[in-house]
Formats: C-alpha cells, structure tokens, sequence
RNA sequence: GGCACUGUGGCCGAAUGGAAAGGCAGAGGUCUGCAAAACCUUUUAUAGCGGUUCGAUUCCGCUCAGUGCCUCCA
C-alpha cells in the first residue's frame, strides 16, 4: 500500500511501526459551531482509511480529538480570544454549555452519514496536566518562555537545532508578513502560543505556575496524540489548511520534548495526510468567510431523501482527497444518481445469487468478466493513496455488465463478486445499507404499507380499466411523498 | 512579497514515457396510453510555447490561468 505523504511530498510505501497495528490521529473539530460540508470531508476520508486498515486485519487504534478549550483567534495583534469563550458570549450559555452543544451536533452529523466512531475521542479539558507538563519541560528547555502569565514558544531558538518549516517548507526568515501586527508580548513574530492567560474570574481556565490561563491549541494535540499512540506514530491526518501553522507547531513542541539526539527523524508521525478543501464557487468553504453550507440544513432539505447521506459520501469519495473538490447542486444530483445506479446492480447480484441457490447453473459458457483480476484491480486502486474515485469506477463497471441479464448468468463466479462488492461497497467505502432511522412503530409502519399497496393495486384495475385520469393522479400523488411507480405494458 | 499545489470533453473526474477510465448531460434507438425508469448505441478533451526522447498528456523550463497557506479554519 502506498500513501502520500506531505512530508516528503512522496507517494510512499507504507510500513508500520509495530507489525499488524496502527496508529491514526486525525485533527478533529473546535466545538464552537455546527459543521459545514468542507469539514465533513477529512472526517468520511479518514473514516475510509479506518475501514480499510481494519478490512486489510490490522488492529487499528484511531484517535479524534475535540478541542474543547485553547483555540484562539488572533484580533489584530491586539488580543488573543478563546473561539469558544467568544461563541459563549454571543449564544448567552456557558462556555461548557456551547462545547455539549456543538459535541452532540457533530456526533449526530457524523453518525447520520454513517462513520464509525475512533477509538478514542479525548478532549483538551481532560488533559490540562498534561499540557502544564509539557509547558513546563519547553520552558526548562529554553525553547519557551514566560512574559505576563503567558507562554510563547521560541521558534528562532527551535529552529537552531530543529528546522521549523520541514512540513509546510516554509522557510523561517521568510515567514515575516509585514502586514500583520502581532502581540507584543511575543519575542518573535513565528512565536506561539502554548499556554494563555486569563482573567482570574474566567469560568474557563486552570491554575499552573504561571497563574490562571488555558492551553495553547497547538500544544493540545501534541500531547494527545502521543499520550495514546506512542511518541512517534504511523498517520497524522488532518484538512490542508492545519498543516500550517497547526501541523508545522505540533512537529516543532514534539522534537523539543521528546528527542533527547539532535536531529532525530522522529517528526512525531511517519506518514502526514492531508485532505484538500472543498469549495464553494471556485473558493474554500470556510466560516469566516461566510461560503459554507451547514450539513443540518442539507440534511433538513433532503428529509424526503432517505439516502441522503450516502449521496453526501458518495460525492465526497468520487474525487481523491488531495484534489480541490467543488460543491455544487448539480455535483449532489449527479452523485445521487450514480449512487443509485450501483446500489441497484447490487441487488441485482444479490438476487442471482438467491436464483442460483435455487436453480442450479448449468450455463457453459462463461462471460468475459474476469472477478479475480476485478477484485485485484479494486484493491490496487485502494492501495493507491486511497483512490477511490478509481474504485468507485470499478463499481460502476460491474454495475454494468450485470444489469445485462444474459452477461449476468454467465458469470461463473458470482457468489466471490457478490462477496467482494458488498466488501467494497458498504465495508470500506462506508456506504449505509439502510436507513432504519424512523421512529414510527412497526404497527404504524405495517398499516402505512397496506395503505400504500392497497392504492397501487386500486390504480392497477383502474389502469387496466384505462381509466387513464384516475391512474396517472395517483401516481402523481405517490410520487409526491416519494414513491415512484414505474409501469410496464399492460399487455404483458 | 514568500512557500506549496493544480490545469484532461458541455460538466464532474481517473490514468499513463507507447492505441486517453468511469459518471452526468447531449444525440439516436428499444420499450410505452402518457410520463418516468431501465437498457442499447454514440459525438466531443490533455491551457499555451519551447526542450529532452524513436515517441510527451505524462519528465524539464518558461508563459498564462486558478487555488491554498503565510498564526481563525477540516
């Protein structure tokens, strides 16, 4: 299997650390606002990468956390602000009000388009100590220090032993924007943040030797990640656009606590994976500009569609996740139908199966669909730095050879493809078999469909009637609440 | 200004130093009371200019266009 890997800027072999186990941590969200589409997709890409790892009999250990305290936004080089301590002003709740809020919205989203929850999900607030530690061996090291209750840390003497900038190849001299102030607090413009002080009557913030303050964002995910999956690991996944600076001070806080040797090639994860944005018109959907779409509401418009959040993966796994992927109403409508069509030819294999059970084959000749080199060439597309839209051809190619009846009972060995299409399918790919997600009671829902079939057999007598006005009504009708009849000849 | 990435038909989107996948749309057809669906057939593409090569869409250089990051971001 070959990943690419933003720190080498290679396609790579992928070896693990320790034989037959994995270690993957994925940036996950700030808790401070419903998730949008773009944000959604480093979420289904790495919830693929999980699956597969899994399918291919690794034990997988996936860690997601949520950032809970510590992200903040910089006002102009004049202060630096909490991102969820500013959300809580604005909604009026406590800061831990709007982190249950946004958690129970992003878990819910994420459950509706089916991903399988990480192994871990740990959260800034349950690793303060952790994170004071950290601070505190930086700054025993010289490579932070302290200026008014805040910790920065010291990236020009980093970078003396370390090269800052190995990820993002930025180089260090040239990282000076000269448009943007930057607090004056601060040795250096690339200095950051590790640990920020609060006002003494904050609800949000921890005593530390440095009086009352919060965690630095950066500093959360080092510890997190290392706490659970070792100091040196296999995956760091993460969006693009946390590889700088986010990725780059992860890499540069793990180097000064942990290597002992200068010039360690430990870069706290071997492979660093990064999804590409989703745009939006032609620009990345992100929240401060204001061009996003919220998943609830999509979710909201799209009540009828009970596939929905398929057509939500489907979309979002037909383009590779290094490639800029755009949004648009017809993208979603073109996914919805390419969806359908292999959800359909998978039932189609499903039923010449059963048939086959039953009626024994006795058909000599044998179709020129190759299943073995079929299912090689669907892992070699997957093995390729997770190229599902590849993938998601192949589908497409059996779903077109077994719409053809003839070609369909020729094909010899259709219980492996039934076997290794469903793999693909709803194993790997993550696609949801069905949506049982309806509260209604089972008596409800029995009445609801004797209804339904009783209507669709009074049209068919009054079809053969050619009562055409009455017929086409009531397909009308069914089709409004999204059943669709699609007749045949009466004749036959 | 610095760093990085991208450019494939009407649209989306793979692959490749040696006849350019697949999907959607379009066109034609089968079917049909009509509609829809389904199925069959089918037109159209490597941004531009150079270089390396027997051969470049692929490698290299330049130009043009677009995108991301440069301390808010998945």
């Amino acid at each position: 299997m070959r990943i690419y890997n933003s720190l080498t800027g290679k396609k790579e072999l992928f070896y693990p650390i320790h034989n037959d186990y994995v270690g993957i941590y994925v940036c996950g969200p700030t808790v401070y606002n419903h998730l949008h589409l773009g944000n959604c997709r480093t979420f289904i890409l790495f919830d693929v990468v999980f699956r597969y790892f899994q399918h291919l009999g690794y034990k997988v250990r996936y860690v997601r956390n949520i950032t809970d305290v510590g992200h903040l936004e910089n006002n102009n080089g004049q202060s630096e602000d909490d991102k969820i301590n500013k959300r809580s002003k604005i909604e009026g709740l406590e800061p831990m009000e709007i982190v249950q809020k946004y958690t129970i919205s992003f878990h819910n989203i994420l459950n509706t388009l089916n991903l399988l929850p990480p192994n871990i999900e740990p959260t800034a607030t349950g690793h303060i100590i952790e994170q004071i530690d950290m601070v505190k061996d930086l700054i025993n090291k010289k490579l932070a220090y302290e200026v008014n209750g805040s910790v920065y840390f010291n990236v020009r003497k980093y970078n003396k032993n370390y090269s800052y900038g190995i990820l993002s190849r930025n180089n260090f001299h040239q990282l000076i924007n000269k448009n943007l102030n930057f607090l004056e607090d601060k040795y250096y413009y690339q200095d950051f943040s590790i640990w920020k002080k609060v006002n003494p009557n904050h609800i949000m913030g921890w005593n530390s030797p440095w009086g009352k303050g919060i965690p630095g964002w950066h500093t959360e995910c080092t510890v997190m990640s290392t706490k659970y999956l070792g100091k040196n690991f296999d995956i760091h996944g993460g969006g693009i656009d946390l590889k700088f600076p986010h990725h780059e001070c992860e890499i540069a806080q793990a180097k000064s606590f942990y290597t002992t040797e200068k010039n360690s090639s430990n870069n706290l994860a071997n492979y660093w994976m990064h999804t590409n944005m989703l745009t939006l018109d032609g620009k990345k959907m992100s929240k401060s500009k204001g061009n996003f779409i919220e998943l609830r509401n999509l979710f909201l418009i799209r009540k009828k569609n009970d596939c929905f959040p398929n057509i939500i993966r489907f979309f979002v796994l037909q383009s590779h996740y290094r490639s800029i992927l755009n949004f648009s109403e017809k993208s979603l409508l073109d996914a919805e139908k390419g969806f359908k069509k292999i959800f359909l030819s998978l039932n189609i294999i499903n039923d010449a199966c059963q048939n086959r059970f039953t009626k024994k084959n006795n058909n000599e000749t044998s179709s020129s669909f190759d299943t073995s080199k079929w299912i090689h060439s669907c892992y070699q597309a997957i093995n390729d730095d997770f190229n599902t839209p590849l993938l998601i051809s192949l589908l497409f190619k059996v779903s077109n050879i077994v719409t053809d009846a003839n070609e369909i009972e020729k094909i010899s060995d259709i219980f492996l493809l039934k076997k290794y299409i469903n793999h693909f399918f709803f194993e790997i790919l993550g696609f949801k078999k069905e949506d049982n997600q309806t509260n209604v009671s089972k008596e409800k829902l029995k009445k609801l469909e004797i209804l339904v079939n009783r209507l669709i057999q009074f049209r068919k007598e009054e079809r053969e009637k050619k009562n055409w006005f009455i017929s086409d009504k009531i397909r009308k009708e069914l089709y409004n609440i999204g059943i669709s009849l699609h007749d045949k000849s009466i004749n036959k």
